[in-house]
DNA sequence: AAGTGGTCTAGACCACTAC
DNA sequence: TAGTGGTCTAGACCACTTA
C-alpha cells in the first residue's frame, strides 16, 4: 500500500508554514522572517534548533537548513556551531565595517568617534517621506553626528527616523547609548537594519559643513545619500553624510556577491 | 560485512579532488575553480551535467550541488534548468549594471556611449605595478574611454592592463570589440572579470579632464579607483574613472548579500 | 554526555529544454 | 523522450559547545 515511495508529494500544501511562497523552503523562510517582523526572537537571541524547526514548519533538516542558508546569506541569522542559530546582532567588533565604509587613504580601518551635534523634532518633507515610506507631514526625529577618524573631523552625518517606528526616542538615549547606532535601534526599538541602499555625489560645504567639518565654505565633499532597511525592505532611516576626502575615501562594492542584473 | 553503515567515513582523503580544503566540497569547488583557471571551459561555455561531476570528484550530487551553490552565489557559474551550467559570461544585458554603476540623479539606469580616445603602451609606475600585481617597469598597456549617458558626456574612464596578460592587444582590436569590455577580456584572452574594489574621493578637474568633459578645470568631479579581478583573486585592471556628478550619481553597495568582517 | 549546527549520502520526483 | 538542473527527503556521522 502507500504509493508515495520517497518523501513527500512536494506540491501539496504547506499546512505549517503561515506564509506561502513558490517552494516549501522559501515558504520556510517567508515563516521565520514573518515570525522575526513579529518580534517573536530579538537581536541577539537564538532561535529555536533545526530539529525544532523543522517540525514546526513540517519539513526535513535538509529543506529548513535551505532556508536557513538564505537568511544567514542575508545576514539576518548567525550560525554557531555547538551553539544554536542567532538573530544577526550589530555590535562594534562585527557588521560595523559593513556599513560604515570610509577609511584613511593608506587603507587604515579604525573606528569613528561620535560626538552629538543637535536633536530635533519635525515634520516630513515630502522628500524624507517618500524615503522613509512615510506620511508627507508625518513626525519624524532629525539629528546630527559629527565623526571623527585618528582624532580627525572627517564627516558629518544627518538622520532622520520616523517618530511612528521610533516612539519615545529622545536626545538623552541617544547620547548615552553605549554601542552602535543600529545597535541601539535594536536594544531599544527592536529594529533590525538588514540592508542599505547609497547615492554617492559630489557636493560643496555649505555654512554648516565648513564649520564643523572645519574647511572653507565651498569645498567639495562627497555626499552619501543612505537608505537603511529593515526586513522586507521596510525602509527605517534616512542618513547624509558629508565626507571630506581629503585623507579619506570610500570603500566601494566588491561586486562579487551582489544582487544579479 | 562492511562497517560503513551510511555513506563514506567523510575523513579520508578525496583522491579525485586536485585542489585540497577543509571539506569535501571545497575541495570539488576549488578543483571546479582550478580548471577553469587551466581555461578548460571558456566563458559562455557549458560545464559537465552535475552527474558527471560528481563521478569526476568522486562525491555525491548533494555535496556537487553545494560546491556549485557557492560558485553561483559568486557569480562564476550560471544554471540554466533544463540545460546545464555555464560559465558566466559579461553581456550587455547580463551582469552590465553590477560593474556600472552611474545613473541619472533621477534613478534612471541607461547604457553609456563609448568613445576610445587615446591608446599607449608604457612602464608601469610603482603603484601601478602594486595594483596589477606585476613588477615595477613591466608592459602595461593604456587606454582612455569617455562615456556618455543620455547624449551627455559624464565620466573618462583611464584604463590600465598588464601586457603580459593581454598578450597582442591592439587599439583597432578594442576600437572595433562588438560588446562590452569584459566581454571582450572573455572572449579575446579568456580572461574572466568575477570581481571589483572601489575606492571613492573627490577630485578636481585637471586640464584633460575639463577639456573632455567640457567643464571648467577645477570643476569637482568624483574619482573611482577600481581593481578589477578574477579567479583566485587574480588582479587584471586597473581603473581611475572621473565623473562629473552634476547630473548623475554612483550607485554604492547595498550592503546585504555582502562579505564578512 | 547531551545538544547543536556542519557535512555527506543515495535516491525520488518535479520542471524545464531540446530533439 | 532523454537529459538537465531544482526540490525534497531521511538519516548517518563529525565537530563543537556547555555542563
Amino acid at each position: 500500500m502507500s504509493a508515495v515511495k520517497n518523501g513527500v508529494t512536494q506540491t501539496s500544501a504547506a499546512s505549517h508554514a503561515p506564509v506561502i511562497g513558490g517552494t516549501r523552503y522559501k515558504e520556510v523562510k517567508n515563516g521565520i522572517l514573518a515570525a522575526l517582523s513579529a518580534k517573536e526572537w530579538k537581536g541577539g537571541e537564538a532561535i529555536p534548533s533545526e530539529k525544532k524547526l523543522s517540525e514546526r514548519f513540517g519539513v526535513s533538516i535538509g529543506t529548513l537548513r535551505k532556508a536557513i542558508d538564505e537568511l544567514v546569506a542575508d545576514n539576518i541569522l548567525v550560525r554557531h556551531q555547538g551553539l544554536g542559530t542567532f538573530v544577526a546582532q550589530h555590535q562594534r567588533d562585527r557588521y560595523f565595517f559593513r556599513f560604515f565604509r570610509v577609511v584613511r587613504q593608506d587603507g587604515d580601518k579604525t573606528y569613528p568617534t561620535v560626538t552629538h551635534m543637535s536633536f530635533a523634532r519635525a515634520k516630513a518633507s515630502r522628500e524624507v517621506a517618500a524615503a522613509l515610506g512615510i506620511e508627507p507631514g508625518a513626525r519624524v526625529f532629525s539629528f546630527v553626528n559629527r565623526l571623527a577618524l585618528h582624532g580627525e573631523t572627517v564627516m558629518i552625518d544627518s538622520i532622520t527616523v520616523a517618530e511612528e517606528r521610533f516612539a519615545g526616542l529622545t536626545e538623552a538615549a541617544l547620547r548615552e547609548r553605549p554601542s552602535t547606532l543600529y545597535n541601539f535601534y535594536q536594544d531599544a526599538f527592536h529594529i533590525n537594519v538588514v540592508g542599505t541602499e547609497e547615492r554617492l555625489r559630489v557636493v560643496t560645504a555649505n555654512e554648516t559643513d565648513a564649520e564643523l567639518l572645519d574647511v572653507p565654505q565651498g569645498t567639495p565633499l562627497l555626499e552619501v545619500r543612505r537608505i537603511a532597511y529593515s526586513y522586507h525592505q521596510e525602509p527605517v532611516e534616512l542618513r547624509i553624510s558629508h565626507v571630506n576626502t581629503a585623507r579619506y575615501e570610500y570603500v566601494g562594492p566588491s561586486a562579487s556577491h551582489e544582487e544579479p542584473i
